[in-house]
DNA sequence: ATAAAAAGTTGACAAAATCCACTAAATGCA
DNA sequence: TGCATTTAGTGGATTTTGTCAACTTTTTAT
């Protein structure tokens, strides 16, 4: 089927256009003391307040017992914060400390500053051009949206 | 600014999206023998046809040294060679071999068929949209268009 | 002519990620 | 109710990935 392949071509040119373009490929996010990995599962709990690892686990496909050493670190540096669930007696709840959230928070700005450095020069029009777009590919490429 | 704190926003929306939708946190890039990283510089050097390794690591923003031995690697499995350039004393050209070529191919099928799987059930209208959308996201981050 | 820059290699590491086996608790089901 | 299966999490061992700096050789620039 035509515009399948063509639709494939696209998503591939757009990936390698995009790994390159946001730095993926050199992964070591700019700078921040940060790793990709360490800054989405930040993200993460902040977004679900109180969660427990698999719910991450689920969130973001990545490696359980990579989580728990991460959420290990991240409870060392004092971000994080685990505790036995009453409910499961397996499951460890995790949440943001104080800390933890102020941290997350500056990790945001940094990522929204070295965003920011790379649209400076769009004009308005682009740039609600640019979110449309975005949009869309979202709405049509969400697997979980029904 | 309003417009650009949105697509602030929004641009880091997609990014949590994608990364995620396109599973390129947990990085064994799905089954196949190849990185990520691997994947994008035999693509690279095949569209390339000959190259000197500066070529890619200005394409990827890759550490050199990392592409070097990423090089020999491919090189050790028959899918890259090397040989010295005559303009350039110092840089080495590389290219695919007949193995490398027929692996790439099949490295590209691969993840045509993931991608695939995908969008199986959009329909021709949606593929369009989709491509559209892509596409103007590219058009305007693109950093290199003048 | 000579200093600076560019291409690549190598060593030494550090960080990231995977695989596997294991414990303990919860769930399914017959 | 009892037993098999699944789920949540941990820790050991290892591999893969990626970084940094030092060094050689060649090219470029002034």
């Amino acid at each position: 089927m035509y515009s399948k392949n063509r639709t494939i071509d696209e998503i591939r040119k757009f990936n390698r256009f995009y790994t390159v373009n946001m730095g993926f490929l050199s992964s070591n996010y700019f700078g921040s003391d940060y790793s990709i990995a360490e800054t989405r599962i930040l993200f993460e709990i902040m977004t679900q307040g109180i969660c427990i690892q698999s719910d991450i686990v689920k969130l973001l496909h990545i490696d359980k017992s990579y989580l728990s050493r991460m959420i290990s670190r991240l409870c060392k540096k004092g971000l994080v914060e685990k505790r036995k669930s009453k409910h499961d007696k397996r499951a460890v709840e995790i949440m943001l400390t104080e800390t933890g959230k102020s941290e997350s928070e500056k990790l945001i700005a940094l990522t929204n500053r070295r965003i920011e450095s790379q649209i400076t020069e769009l004009s308005s029009d682009k740039c609600d051009k640019l979110c449309a777009a975005l949009c869309t590919v979202m709405t049509i490429l969400d697997k979980e949206k029904d």
